[in-house]
This record gives C-alpha cells, sequence and structure tokens, in this order.
DNA sequence: CCTCTTTATTTGCATTTTGCAAGTATGAGC
DNA sequence: GCTCATACTTGCAAAATGCAAATAAAGAGG
C-alpha cells in the first residue's frame, strides 16, 4: 500500500493553502479560523456553542472568544435559547451571512478550477471517494479517541 | 455536483483530529505542528529552514523559532551548508527519528484502521482519487501550490 | 579590495491565540 | 429549599504569530 500518510499530508497541506487564501481577498478581514465558523453556524439548525465548538474541534473557552469577537463584528448573533437560557443559539446576521456567501463562492471556483483538470469521470470517482473515506472515519471512533488518552 | 467544499472541509477536520491524537500518547510530549515538522524534515533531502517554512505555509520568523525549540529539545540538528554559510541544513537527531518512526507507525495504524472499513477495490479507489486531487491542486498555480512534496 | 544589493536566518516587540482553573447562571432531581 | 450537573464566560499566564529591523554571508560592479 503506499504511503497513505504522506498523501493525506500533502493533500490537507494544499487544502489548507487554499482556505487561507479565500480569507485575504478584497475587504474581507476575517481568519481562516473565522470563515471555518461562519461556514458551520449556517450549515446548522440553531447550534449552541458547544456544538460547534466540539465539530471544530476547539476547545469551548477558546472557541467562546472567538464568538465573541465575531458578535462585536456584527457577523455573529447569539439568542438565548428558550426552553434552556444557559443555550446561547448561534446564527448569522445579514453581513456574516454575506461574507460566509462570498467566501462560498470563491471556494467554490477554487474546486471548481481545481477539478477542471480532470476528466468527469475522475471527478465523480474523487467526490465519491472522498465521501467514502468520510464514511470509513466516521466508523473509526476508537482510532480517535484512544482509551489510553 | 455535490458540495465539495462541505465533503473537504468534513474530510480534513477529521484528518485533523487524527494528527492531534498522535502526539498525545505515551511520554511524548510534542506539538501537532512539530509531528509534522518532525515529518518533513526527514522526508527531504538537506531541507533548509526556509524550504520546510514555504513547504508547512508558515511564516519564516515563526519557523525559525519553532525550529529553535526542536533542536532544545534536541530532536532537530542544524548545520550550516558548507557551500553557503547563510543556509542552514536540517536533520533529525537519532531521538528525532525515533519519535518520528515511532508517530509513524502511529498514524499507520490510524489509517490501516479508516480503511479496514473498505473493500480492497475501495481502498485502491480512494488512493488513487487522494493522489488524482493532489496532482489536479498542484496544476492549480492560483491557490494551493508548495513546492517539492 | 571596497561598496552596494540580495538572500537566509534570527531577534525584538507587540498582538493574538490558547487552555486550564475558577467563576456565573440556569436547569434537574430529590 | 439544597445539591449536583450543564452551558457558557472570565482571569491569567504561557505559547504562537508576524511585521520590522538586525545580523551574516554571498554576489555584482567597479
Amino acid at each position: 500500500m503506499e504511503n497513505i500518510r504522506e498523501i493525506v499530508q500533502t493533500m490537507t497541506r494544499r487544502i489548507g493553502l487554499l482556505n487561507k487564501n479565500c480569507c485575504s481577498i478584497d475587504g474581507i478581514d476575517i481568519s481562516v479560523a473565522q470563515s471555518h465558523i461562519l461556514y458551520e453556524i449556517s450549515r446548522h439548525r440553531q447550534p449552541s456553542i458547544q456544538q460547534i465548538a466540539e465539530l471544530l474541534g476547539l476547545d469551548v473557552t477558546t472557541f467562546s472568544r472567538q464568538v465573541q469577537t465575531l458578535v462585536e463584528a456584527e457577523l455573529v448573533r447569539k439568542t438565548p435559547y428558550p426552553d434552556d437560557r444557559r443555550i446561547q443559539i448561534l446564527s448569522l446576521t445579514e453581513k456574516g451571512e454575506s461574507i460566509n456567501r462570498y467566501i462560498d463562492e470563491v471556494m467554490g471556483s477554487y474546486y471548481q478550477d481545481i477539478f477542471s483538470h480532470m476528466t468527469t469521470f475522475e471527478q465523480e470517482t474523487v467526490i465519491r471517494s472522498l465521501m467514502l473515506l468520510n464514511e470509513a472515519m466516521a466508523k473509526t471512533k476508537q482510532c480517535c479517541n484512544p482509551m489510553g488518552s
């Protein structure tokens, strides 16, 4: 079997650079981390702080502060959840939506660019493969949470 | 076309968690970033500081300090390059090699675990697809191109 | 050999990010 | 009510970051 670690490492590094680019264009002045937060908030129904933090693999305290910054920048809104007022529901403001939409477009065009170097068949195969890999990783909880820790 | 950004984001997040785990086991006390540095140094012939920094998409000044830390931890060696003594060649010490080898084994077993949830055919398809994606990204000058690898 | 420019790396410093511990606020069970 | 669990925030101190400037070694032109 080929050296998977190397292949994956190369891939994630390149994707990382891709992500970096997305946020340093035009007048947009947010970090990569922040762009991911906007993205995740936009994709979930009434997400709480803890949910998104866990999703992103971040410490809750760190994330709480990042949210604070985004609230101050008027990109994100915190709304107490009526049924349990300890919980803060996150949502995007109009401005947050707009920036998120714009970044999404830019990222989309990057990916389109990348995929334009493949045949239609290859494109489909690659996408199916990534989904397959995702599923396989989802099934492998034990490797991501070793008991010895 | 499926939402590629979402698929890729999910994938890289999971890989990120995988990487995080690798370094907090046994008596090993290095960060994820450091493990990647060891890995890249081990995979290149006589790499300079600048080369690895660029490869990892890091600011040279930041990387210079990270190297310093690793030198102090006796995992990495800096050797002036004879033909141009401004350049520092990076290499792993015996201890650095050993830790890198160990992490590599652990990561390898993680990947083996993940791939065990697929058929042999799927495994091959996925690996070929990742390589294909890498090549496609390499061709896309616009965004994601570190040298080498 | 002496300057001027370029390149590779380091250092100073100020800002940002991080995460643990401890805090506040709310909810649930008895 | 009292106690415990949960969701989030804050205090701090350590670490990571990046720009500007310093150092150090080449290289070019005279």
